[in-house]
DNA sequence: TCTGGGGTCCTGGGACTG
DNA sequence: TCTGCAGTCCCAGGACCC
């Protein structure tokens, strides 16, 4: 029997820069690019209006501002998204117990499973519904894709946007697949994909033609023999509604290449106290200290260690990402460092012993293998480099980033520079608004929280199990009162 | 032109161990 | 005691995803 088509990718629609829009009227239909805007930042995510002039992820901010000069560039807002993403996933819960968070706006549910759907018609209903709630809910659209396995959802969602649905019947997988590129699959990125096509297949079609031997014999077996699998429609991965991260890790890249050893130095221990906070913030603790390093001229490489136990002390993690960097060589300069820590362990007491016995081994270890000591010494840490009036700025009042002025009320920034900040004040729910600029350091101005982005929204707490009580303000007030 | 940040998984080589 | 072998772990790099 085949698969009814119960599995539902959701694919929030140009996420970050819907949310943006929705925020902020007076950029509604506008081109929107939400990314890093220093000089070495990449797009997140284009409204569709600035993918029409060819901005598109991961494109370097600076080739997005040639394309499309009067763009609004704005800087993430992270914890909007997250708050519009609990919303989502909140509904989906509703649906299904098994619902995969892939991101802040991706997610696969198991319809079957939560008895929401068990064939075409139900699913595509519940489907239908989920993006009319979401849209109530949340202000934004969504794209749902239904299929029988977790690969064709996925494929149905991508090609059912902007705000569309797609559901894909059972039976007519592989006729649909055939004639897509090979980048459809996942897993086939820039690399295998031109490896294929070097071999001679472009298509979906051509790699089911190819056979599982050949495609073993190009890319490897693991990946072959999923490629094969996929090429005939055939993926029965399952919906898991919890995963444990691996690893944690941060990362930085430097407007200016670092050449200071010292400085270097100084980075990657900062970094490792930051990666120690997050792993601690999981409660969790690693066993294995990785450095990565990418060089001037964007070549990257990683050094890992791994310890006895497995540790969240910051002074652990920090010595040891200080060994890593003494067998790297940085001259030429250095644009990205990263610590990570991997082999995650639930923390336990036990551990504390282990890392200080640790701690004492490895510095014994490394002082008797003497590696050239570092220019200047432990000791002489610069002081951070003074910034620009600009920088510091731009780093107070993030374009982009709420605002609240006593006199004016709720706004945002447009933008900063040269001691001034200019603001534009206007809400969600209001019409565009006025611009107004002030001194960066006026009393008035203070940074705000974001406003929700939908003031009245319907009642859906008893969603899917009934129909929305109320869309408008005039009766939210009864949101309490339970459904028949 | 000039390429973020946070992840996952796979591969292959070398060291270690029984 | 030495050698060959297989399995496992560690390490580094690459590809991919959102």
């Amino acid at each position: 029997m085949r698969p009814a088509p119960t599995i539902l990718h959701l694919d929030m629609d140009a996420f970050y820069a819907s949310a943006e829009q929705a925020a902020k009227p007076s950029l509604r239909g506008k081109a929107v690019v939400v990314g890093g805007l220093g000089p070495r930042g990449v797009v997140a995510t284009a409204s569709y209006e600035a993918r029409r002039l060819g901005v598109h992820s991961a494109m370097p901010t600076a080739q997005a501002r040639r394309l499309a000069p009067n763009a609004a560039y704005l800087v993430p807002r992270f914890s909007l998204y997250r708050t519009v993403s609990d919303q989502v996933m909140e509904l989906l819960g509703r649906l299904s117990p098994l619902v995969e968070p892939l991101s802040l706006d991706e997610a696969f549910v198991d319809l079957e499973a939560g008895g929401t759907a068990d064939d075409s018609a139900s699913a595509r209903a519940t489907g239908e519904g989920l993006r009319t709630a979401i849209h109530a809910v949340t202000g934004l659209s969504g794209s749902v894709g239904l299929a029988g396995s977790k690969m064709l959802a996925k494929i149905a969602s991508e090609e059912a946007k902007p705000d569309g649905l797609l559901l894909i019947e059972p039976g007519t997988e592989r006729e649909l697949l055939a004639p897509m590129s090979v980048r459809i699959l996942p897993g086939v990125g820039p690399a295998t994909g031109d490896h294929l096509r070097r071999a001679g297949m472009t298509t979906v079609h051509d790699l089911a033609e190819a056979g599982e031997a050949e495609l073993v014999r190009l890319v490897g077996k693991a990946h072959g023999h999923g490629l094969y699998r996929m090429a005939l429609g055939l993926d029965d991965r399952l919906v898991v509604a919890e995963r444990d991260a691996k690893s944690v890790s941060v990362e930085d890249t430097f407007d200016v290449d670092l050449h200071d050893r010292v400085r270097v130095r100084a980075e990657v221990e900062r970094l490792a106290v930051r990666c120690v906070e997050r792993l601690r913030a999981a409660d969790r603790s690693g066993r294995t200290v990785v450095l990565k390093v990418r060089r001037y001229d964007f070549s990257t490489l990683t050094r890992s260690e791994t310890l006895r136990g497995p540790t969240d002390d910051p002074t652990v993690v920090r010595e040891a990402a200080g060994r890593l960097l003494e067998s790297v060589d940085t001259t030429g300069g250095v644009r990205l460092l990263g610590v990570g820590v991997t082999g995650l362990a639930d923390y336990t007491q036990e551990d504390l012993f282990a890392q200080a016995a640790d701690a004492r081994e490895l510095a014994q270890r490394a002082q008797e293998h003497s590696s050239p000591p570092v220019e200047g010494g432990e000791e002489s840490v610069p002081e951070p480099e003074p910034d620009s009036a600009e920088l510091l700025a731009a780093r107070r009042w993030p374009a982009g980033h709420d605002v609240h002025h006593e006199e004016h009320g709720h706004g945002w920034v447009q933008g900063s520079g040269v001691g001034r900040v200019t603001v534009r004040f206007e809400e969600p729910w209001s019409a565009p608004g006025r611009v107004l600029t002030f001194r960066v350091d006026d009393p008035l101005l203070r940074p705000a929280d974001p406003l929700p982005l939908v003031r009245d929204a319907a009642d859906y707490s008893s969603w899917p199990a009934s129909l929305p009580k109320s869309r408008s303000g005039a009766d939210s007030s009864g949101g309490g009162e339970s459904s028949p």
